[in-house]
DNA sequence: TTGTAGGCGTTATCAA
DNA sequence: TTGATAACGCCTACAA
């Protein structure tokens, strides 16, 4: 492999010359940079990562973990959050390192001690955050730059991007509200995930706002994937008095549940309504499509590069916590 | 940040011997290395991996870049390829870095140069391979070690994970034929690639196999998305002479697919039977659930990072080549 | 404008 | 069984 000093063998030069040449500093003459730039160029010269990684104490690199419950993990979120994370992160210059462990478990606790301690990253980017969540105490404490798609309710200063729940779930709600609904159900996740607490407060919000009491008995959970929202639809349709209506954390999870209401002979946006949330791609071409309230996904993990290398840097952040609203699409899955 | 340096200091030894303890090696004496082990821990050490690169040469990091056409980029299929490779990178003590760019481009050519000439990465998962793929020639020249799913048809030898189609697609087409089906058309992707190549063969044989003479209006190209699908269908149901059964190359092109049927007023799996290929986890609850050619994606992934490590180590591998069977998921998407 | 030299934190060779 | 030391490739303060 060719390094720093074959390309200033060659050229007859110090190996300073090469580098400030090709670092752009102003106190090398022009044609001495022509010349270097385009002996390394066509020697096929890229400086070694490592090398300039230890000089400079710095990676250029971040970090960000896949939350795998199991070892099937099929989400669409995840693979346009990741492109949106490697997409921006290549445009300046950055990897990404990308790993996955199980929520809370002892591998995720290893990965960030290999990639924190190890100073493999220079920033991690956190999401699916819980409520209590021993990784923003331990950056925190590390001092490691993160960024954060969710806050924690950690007493920590959060950085990062939210999305703002509440205002999405009234308008769906009184939406359903409005088209006749009183029974309306929520199927949410784990109740340590701040998306749950979120969403399932924003459910609340909606029907506290339209006076529907809620109902203990149309509130119950699964695990954000369309097996869990399929086996929780069931339930909720065997009860003795149905919901007409059912809210879900995520649209894989309405996914599941309008399989459980097809199953049962129902017509979905006809017999009951159905809605979820993120708009992944898929939504639009469910049967019938998917009312969902959509995140701009892609722009979300680009915007949370950003804001991480900002930090990295050391700038200042103008905004340092964007939120997002949702858009409610209104589809054929929820009638009207 | 502690170094090795640091733990020597505290308990009066050298670097060389707080080094080699920690790396296992039987000229320490025990005493000496529990005392090692113990404190390193006790002081947070964890060796800086440039260093360490630097000084072995190797990075201990494999690289993968998603084939990303558009900003949007969601398929469950990569969530759970990389949840996969993760996984097992990790398992193995290697980090995986991830980026994205659209295939065949400069971005793509970019970050190629960055990870290995700026030695960035012991080696690379080649997917969505094309054809004719400069990346095969590329790595096989600069004698990067790389594994590919889906072999290109360049005269390099072969190491990675192939998807075996011809059986599974004779299978589908036949069952397709023995429901009285013979229009059957097919949605594909682009031709250059790989896949593309294989399941459009795939078909062909089929066809020959239950003796239907192709039509070549019954075969239009999509680009792998729902999106995609729903165009493709929408022109196929629009012939004079439109087909009963459409095979897609891909689940999420099925999905894409069913909407257009349902939106043209028919029954999937009555009046039109549409099987898909992927078998990602939407595919069991669309409505009609998806018909389907399933294939162990975490596994061929998790497969994939194994066969890389060992060539990476230098081993030699068992197999160079792994053939994967599809399996057929028959599903009411297609009747039955 | 260019060159010399020291050091980033490890591991590995050799000597003690 | 342990320690001194060189090197990995790069960047940069300083000297020429």
């Amino acid at each position: 492999m060719t390094t720093i000093k074959d390309v200033a063998k060659a050229l007859n030069l110090s190996i300073t010359t090469v580098s400030r040449a090709l670092d752009g500093y102003d106190d090398v003459a022009d044609s001495t940079r022509e010349l270097v730039i385009e002996t390394s160029h066509k020697m096929g010269y890229t400086p070694n990562r490592a090398a300039r990684q230890l000089r400079r104490q710095q990676t250029d690199t971040i970090g960000y973990i896949l939350p795998t419950e199991k070892p099937q993990f099929a989400d669409a979120f995840y693979s346009e959050f990741i492109a949106g994370l490697g997409d921006t992160a290549a445009a300046n210059n950055f990897d990404l390192i990308v790993s996955a462990a199980p929520p809370d478990s002892s591998a995720e606790k290893a990965l960030y001690e290999r990639w924190v301690q190890g100073r493999k990253v220079d920033g991690v980017i956190v999401n699916r955050t819980r409520l209590q969540d021993w990784r923003v105490q331990y950056l925190t404490d590390r001092k490691t730059p993160f960024v954060s798609l969710e806050r924690s309710q950690l007493a920590v200063e959060f950085i990062g991007v939210e999305t703002e729940t509440n205002q999405g779930m009234i308008e769906l709600i009184a939406y359903l509200a409005n088209q006749g609904h009183s029974r309306i159900a929520y199927i949410g996740a784990s109740p340590y995930l701040k998306i749950e607490y979120d969403r399932h407060h924003g459910y609340q919000v909606g029907l506290q706002e339209v006076q529907i009491t809620s109902d203990p008995s149309l509130v119950i959970r699964a695990n954000l994937t369309p097996e869990g929202g399929y086996q929780a639809a069931r339930q909720l349709l065997g009860l003795a008095n149905p919901p007409t209506a059912i809210v879900c954390v995520n649209d894989l999870t309405a996914i599941g549940a309008m399989h459980a209401a097809h199953e049962s002979g129902l017509k979905v946006g006809r017999d009951i309504a159905i809605a979820g949330f993120d708009g992944i791609a898929d939504s639009a071409h469910t049967q019938p499509p998917l009312t969902t309230l959509d995140q701009p996904v892609y722009e979300i993990a680009s915007r949370l590069v950003t804001m991480l290398l900002s930090l990295i840097k050391g700038d200042l952040l103008s905004e340092r916590q964007v939120k997002i609203q949702p858009k409610l699409l209104i589809r054929p899955s929820t009638g009207g």
